[in-house]
DNA sequence: TAACTTTATCGTAAAGATACGATAAAGGAA
DNA sequence: TTCCTTTATCGTATCTTTACGATAAAGTTA
């Protein structure tokens, strides 16, 4: 029961989590790269560069929007999707942040030196 | 079938998006930040300050381990975890190229300003 | 040894993610 | 209007993740 009661964290967290999980499909990264590449905002394009079907890559955008990392819009018959660099910029933010307190936290080397348990 | 073949996507893309897994469950974020407040590195604690079940927690420090974010031993009948900071670095380093990526790449402002689609 | 503590693992249940073919939806071209 | 192009959505199958109780594993204490 997966059901991750997501009110018995602390917001922070689970924003994070929630971008985080935007970026945890190797699919997903490349979208967003692909995305930079081409200042034009091609959509079908990325169909031909992915290995994946028309209907996953859709499936994808519409995570990569959902997160609000990713806008898009219908121009004609075909669409036109590009990056929200606002949005980026925030998440980078985040993710530093999270970095920073967690470099700056704990001052021991580490536990005991023995890596992987 | 998610099958997701990670042998069709690039390398780069596949590991990070492994690393934001790690980071895609508001527990093992939380998790993370609690290795970083307290020097010493517990684990009943972690569950004492988590929403979660003992056997939870311990799946998650599993990952974090796996993804080589958070070292782990046994010491006596308890365990001992703390960040892997040098993992951390590298973690950070790399998202950081990638949204350098992202933001340097298209120029345009947007695709048409009309936010989400 | 017996009892207790602490953590990992097993078994299992249920929700979520991923993938794709088929189809719908919407606009452009003939 | 009729066909074509392009994208989104539906339906569905399957694997993965999350969660927890129960139990095993390993050490400590009495």
């Amino acid at each position: 029961m997966p059901i991750t009661r997501t009110d018995k964290f602390k917001p922070k967290d689970v924003r994070l989590s929630l971008l985080a999980k935007a970026l945890s499909h190797p699919a997903r990264v490349a979208i967003l790269r692909t995305l930079a590449k081409r200042n034009a905002c091609v959509c079908g394009e990325i169909v031909e560069v992915l290995p994946i079907a028309q209907a996953t890559v859709s499936q994808h955008l519409k995570e990569l929007n959902n997160a609000g990392l990713v806008d898009g819009t219908m121009e004609g018959p075909s669409s036109c999707y590009c990056l929200n660099k606002d949005a980026i910029g925030r998440l980078a933010a985040d993710l530093n942040g999270l970095f920073d307190e967690l470099r700056s936290g704990c001052t021991t080397t580490s536990c005991s030196t023995k890596g992987k348990g």
